[in-house]
Formats: structure tokens, sequence, C-alpha cells
DNA sequence: GTCTATATGTGGATAGAC
DNA sequence: GTCTATCCACATATAGAC
């Protein structure tokens, strides 16, 4: 049986993934992408009509990809250990976020200056988190908007922390942060 | 006496300044810029002989900006009515940052991608903001490595929410997390 | 479905008159 | 110092053969 080669379009997104989070989506040109999955550019077309197209396909990509990781984290029992998981990512990933940031918060903040559709796909990828946090943090007993309120403070500090990483090239800004973070929910 | 005009330098600046703030660097052109303050194209070019050298009078505009908050801030007596000054500022602008995000934010996170010298010229603007934030934490008594991580919290916090403001759109997340923070730091 | 060649538009940058 | 006209590179997108 041959290796699993994985279809055109899934290569092409694969790729585009890789050199979004690197370059941002401006400065990566299709012309990249074709190279990179080793598709011919011409070829691209006939799976994306546009860039834009493809644009949505990488936010569909990212949302799978989370859904995925919600699907582990709601495996476990306590929603504690939850939220520490979810944070635990951050620490895990330091090392990336140092060199291109978080993949979410980078690419709306780029996306979100743009006008077109575009622009306002990007925003779901976090509604979907934020609900989900919350609803952690109501299972730990909070009122509603208390626990809205303390999703937005962890998500912002993640999200923040991934930022300077970015910022400054170093993982430690997101590891620290994280930690701190964890001990937070600990004594919640 | 006529009405003070400022010089084009200056002029093409405080265009910059606002379209790379709504549009982001790459997607605002120089033909932009020009049109915005009113300067022919190729004269653009007699005080900006690229679009990084405009890139780089850029930051040093807003390390300026930054200088003259600082100094309003560093008047204050207390550490902690400092402290609670800057969180304001996030609260007062959190509808200029739900449009367009944190400016300092978004150029860093943005202009990181790229290659050349601009990529780290612009993260010396959270290295002065960091260095300031942990010096008012040691006021309050902090050892060095806490001071260190509380500020990287707070900046943390603050960007993280101005992010998720702009990515929603809505002014809320940012005064929602500004009113965290102020009662966090006067509980400290 | 695949691929080469190319059209079209745009943006940074320069030439050169004034 | 100022401004018009233009060059050139490059990115998205299309045409059309296979």
């Amino acid at each position: 049986m041959p290796p699993v080669i994985p279809d055109k379009r899934s290569r092409l997104v694969d790729a585009a993934v890789r050199l979004v989070h690197r370059q941002g989506f401006h400065r990566t040109t299709l012309a990249d992408v074709a190279g990179e999955s080793r598709v011919p550019l011409g070829n691209l077309y006939y799976y994306f009509r546009t860039k834009d197209a493809l644009g949505k396909a990488l936010i569909d990509r990212y949302v799978g990809r989370y859904e995925e990781l919600r699907a582990q984290w709601d495996a476990m029992p306590d929603p504690r250990a939850r939220l520490d998981a979810f944070i635990q990512m951050t620490a895990d990933n330091r090392e990336m976020l140092a060199r291109s940031g978080c993949t979410i918060g980078s690419l709306t903040s780029e996306l979100r200056k743009d006008d077109g559709d575009l622009a306002t796909s990007a925003t779901r990828l976090f509604d979907h988190l934020l609900q989900w946090l919350e609803a952690q943090f109501r299972l730990l007993g909070r009122s509603k908007p208390d626990a809205r309120g303390l999703a937005i403070h962890l998500l912002s500090a993640l999200e923040g922390a991934s930022l300077l990483a970015h910022n400054f090239g170093s993982a430690k800004y997101a590891a620290q942060e994280a930690a701190l973070l964890r001990r937070w929910v600990r004594d919640l």
C-alpha cells in the first residue's frame, strides 16, 4: 500500500497555514503557497478561485483544530483541569509563539483591518473559545456575568502574553504568564 | 499671524499614523499617505527615501508620544495612582481600540513577521513600557522578579483585551477588562 | 483535472523639468 | 525643494492547450 498522500486541497491549506503564520496573510503570495505545496500556480486556482477563498479555508481549518482540542478538554471530568490544560497549551507552544505569535490572534488582528468578508469571518474563532471558557467558569459556580468577565480576562492575558513573546522573540513571556494564570485558576 | 501649518514631514507622519492604524502598514500605500497629507507622491520621497524609512519615523513618533504620557504619569506621587492612570487609558480609548486595535500591538504584530530592520525596531516600544511598569510595582514593595511578572501580566491583559475588542468590534471587552484590572491593582 | 504562458492591475521607486 | 510622468517588479487572476 503506498503512503497516504493528502489530497491537493489539503496540502494547499496545510502550506497556507504554515506560511501565513510565519509571514502574515498579505505578505504570503499564492505563488508561495503553490511552491510550498508543490502544486503549480495555475492549478491552485482550480481549488481556490480567489485568495480570499483560500483565506476562508484557512479559518475553517483553525475551527476544525479548535473543535478537536475542545473534544479532548471536554473529556476531562473537572472544569478546573480543563482550564489548566487550556493554559498549559500556551506554555507548551511557547517557542512557536515567540517565533510567529498566536496563529489566531495575529490572523484576526491582520484581517480585521481589511474591508471584505474575510475581516469578519475570523471573528468567530475567539467567539467559540470565549463561550467555552465562560461555561467552565460557570461550572465552577460563578454567576453568568462573573464567568464572562473571567473568561475575557483569561483569554486576554494569554493572547497578550503571546503578543509580547512574539514582540520580544522570547518564549519566557508566554511561559511566565501561563504559570501565573495556572496559579490564578488553582486559587480561584 | 498665519495659522501654524505643520511642516510637510510631520504632516506625512501624521497621515501615516492614522492610515497605518486603520489599514495596517502593508496595506497602506505611499499614495494613500501622500493623498491624505496633500503632498504629491513624488515629493514624499524627498522626506522618506523608502517606505521603511517612513515606518521608522512612525515608530519614533510612537516613542515620542509614550514619553509624553510617561512624563504625565511620573508627575503623580503615588505608584498605585500611576498604574491606575495607565489602565484607565485603555478604558478611555475603548472605541478606538474596537475600531482598529492597539496602535502599538497591531503594528508590532504585523511588522515582526517581516525580515528587514523594521521587524526589530518596533520591539523597543513594549520594552520601555514594561520597564516603567516594573518600576512601579517595585515602588509598591515587590521583589524584582515579582514586579517583572506583574508588569508582564498587566501589559498582557491590556493588550489581549484590545485584541479582543478589535476582533469583536466592541468596546466592551476593553472597558470590562480595564475595570477588572483596576480592582486588581487596588487590592494588590 | 492539470499545467504553461500571459494578461492586468498596482505599488514602490526614479527621472528629470521646474 | 517641488511635482509630473513613468519605469519596473511583482501579485492576483485568466486563457487555453493537454
